[in-house]
DNA sequence: ATCGATATGTAATATTGTAACGATCGTCAA
DNA sequence: TTGACGATCGTTACAATATTACATATCGAT
């Protein structure tokens, strides 16, 4: 995973995530909806939480194993279950997983969301998404059912902004 | 491009468009913006235009010519170029590309546009965004400065509600 | 005519994502 | 216990999407 720039270091890192608080805590959630938490779910939550940054299918491929690659359907099949249980989001423009950053789960399914997307260091900061009234009145008009929202904005964090 | 649903036809096209008037708006407004507009560029605006839906990089290299498949390479580039152009807007959640609907492109730089995206006949409709308050407001107070939004709401346009 | 910038042709390859199918695991009821 | 069933997984193969690299051609301006 590269970025645009490479004439300033990226160390302005978010604060990292409790990754074992929130392991703990996506395993509570699914035994309370009745979902098995596998391994190979587990292992798949645990490679994106401890990314600063939205993460590549590949990438948690890549990393799987401690030697050696996962095959790719392991990891598609739990990066879809760990979405529809709202514990992640896919990026479309990046083609790429965030875990949510929502403080909590407990509605048990997946909430739409908005993101801010840096375009030089790659982080993402997920954000909540308030009605939307414009598009919702737009798709009223049109006779729209609306059943998800995806919203992102592409972009400069402040950090790189700064020191370009 | 197969759909949803095979339980009924999907027959609610949107008015066709006029493609000769709108190729010659585009040979317009690349000699005025001092861009040119190939035969490739055009080809594949060409057949953009034509579909009745978004359309896929492929589906483009597969009618390029009446005999036989154009090269990758040939379509991405005029793809990124139509867009830069802001005749057309990729769909990030499907892959796929639309021309603009906008009325006018004399601003002659892409803006930035919302869609309505039915999972069922595969339509889509091309909507104004006005501020997004929400999203505007959410940057500024993290430093964010916004380049771009990718907005795209997937759900049933009314003629698939109603059949369904 | 020549030059530099822009655009194209071509082959190869990289990246992203699925289909298919049998094996295994978990749960529950007979 | 055992068998049945659905959910999950392992594995292979492949499909779909997109880019790199480099040679060639074209355009527009000296
Ligand atoms: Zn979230
Ligand atoms: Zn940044
Ligand atoms: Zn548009
Ligand atoms: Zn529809």
């Amino acid at each position: 995973m590269s970025h645009a720039c490479d004439h300033h270091d990226h160390n302005h890192a978010p604060a990292p995530v409790n990754t074992a608080a929130r392991l703990a805590e996506a395993q509570t959630l699914c035994a309370e909806a009745g979902e098995r938490m596998t391994t190979s779910r587990l292992r798949t939550y645990e490679l994106i939480l401890e990314a600063s940054a939205p993460v590549k299918a590949y990438d948690v491929i890549d990393r799987f194993h401690p030697d050696g690659a996962a095959k790719p359907p392991t990891v598609y099949r739990a990066l879809s279950f760990l979405e529809h249980m709202g514990l992640i989001h896919r990026i479309e423009s990046l083609n790429a997983f965030v875990a949510c950053g929502a403080s909590d789960h407990s509605t048990g399914s997946h909430h739409t969301a908005g993101f801010l997307l840096c375009d030089c260091c790659g982080q993402s900061v997920e954000i909540a998404l308030p009605a939307l009234g414009a598009v919702d009145s737009r798709a009223a008009e049109a006779g729209f059912k609306v059943k998800r929202i995806t919203l992102e904005a592409r972009g400069l964090c402040q950090a790189c902004r700064q020191d370009d």
